[in-house]
DNA sequence: CGTACACTTGAGACCATTCAAACTTGGTGG
DNA sequence: CCACCAAGTTTGAATGGTCTCAAGTGTACG
């Protein structure tokens, strides 16, 4: 049996386009994959050899100047789009923060299949455009918002992201929202310092904005 | 006779992926605009009503903040594609910088037309990948350059972009580059104040690095 | 109990911003 | 031709937010 007809993030992944012969076709050139926290699946430049879709966990996307300093330019959740297509190398690293489980198909492969569905293609240029929206969003963050905005929009959007997506843990939005992140990836994600991170949010629980454990 | 046989961008335009036929069936649905610099096409938060090539000048796409904080998130040059198929809102305001010259199509007829013409779309997502690219490599410099570093990448970014697509008057991409850019726009580029885009230059002047008219 | 690691807190330095003024530039009309 | 103005640009001095460097606190785990 086909291990896509139990999968839980079919229908919100780019594999919702696809009906039971098609799906057979493209499980046929992928595979599943685990990861564990901390593992890293691409490399900036290297070359892009697979594409994947995430199933379970959260990955982060970077990019990184040759002296060391970092930015996180993604957060992939369960039925994410990984890769790109169409570039023989990856422009970017990606490593999943919690432990995760993805689909993974080899780049060539994959194109030759995508070429051949319209409706696949379709969804994944949703995809990116949304990306793309998410991406120039965080553009303004990091070039025009202080500090503590950039603390309470990440606060915000993660709400959003993880808890729709359950790789929260916690049980109302609100209430108690528990991320995958340590301060070093709240940083890397908002183009600041550890120390400016704790600074802010100690100043949110001071004002008894929010609760930390 | 189609205009489409005389365009100049036409190969680099997403319109190279289609034929004869097609290329007069997208025609029909299309028609071409003229903007004087300055004048908006879109903007954000309004209904996203067209989509576009550009043909000819410069257009930069913004993001703005309630205050009046802004942000460029995006330069088009000709044949680049403008505009968010797919999504009821336009999440971005595009502007022309230059006098230019667009063919504009009705977004949900041009979703139609391209839902039937895969190549078409194929085009799109390479296109948007690749604007994907550039975003993140933006963010980066907007998180972790300093000043003068994203003078210095500006500077060579642009003589990459617009000498190659014509649009920066000048004979060498090093001895003489025009740029339709303002300070105020290089700054809302960079997400700098232009006085500090000013002190770059003039300190870069200064090393004999780069002369300024 | 002690080490390792992540996080917090503090003091000082620095870079970019802010506010203000002087300086170009191009266009207009006397 | 020159005076004048508006808009854009350069320059200066002072301010302030974030970073840097350094020490402290807490928590998990052997």
């Amino acid at each position: 049996m086909l291990p896509c007809n139990t999968c839980l993030i079919r229908s919100r992944a780019i594999c919702g386009a696809l009906n039971g012969d098609e799906l057979a076709a493209l499980n046929a050139i992928g595979r599943t994959r685990v990861l564990k926290a901390g593992e890293p699946l691409m490399w900036e430049g290297a070359e892009s050899l697979v594409v994947a879709n995430v199933v379970e966990g959260v990955l982060k996307v970077t990019k990184s100047l040759d002296d060391g300093r970092e930015q996180i330019v993604g957060i992939l959740c369960p039925a994410d789009f990984i890769g790109r297509p169409f570039s023989a190398v990856s422009h970017q690293s990606v490593v999943a923060l919690s432990d995760a489980r993805i689909c993974v198909f080899a780049r060539g492969a994959f194109e030759t299949f995508s070429g051949s569905h319209p409706q696949l293609q379709t969804k994944i240029l949703e995809r990116t455009f949304s990306e793309l929206d998410l991406a120039r969003d965080w553009m303004l963050l990091l070039s025009r918002k202080s500090a503590s905005e950039r603390v309470a929009t990440f606060i915000l959007e993660m709400s959003h992201r993880l808890v729709d997506h359950g790789c929260a843990g916690g049980k109302g939005p609100i209430d108690d929202l528990r991320l995958p992140f340590g301060r070093r990836q709240i940083a890397d994600i908002l183009g600041m310092t550890i120390e400016t991170v704790s600074r802010q949010l100690t100043t949110l629980k001071a004002r008894g904005l929010i609760a930390l454990p």
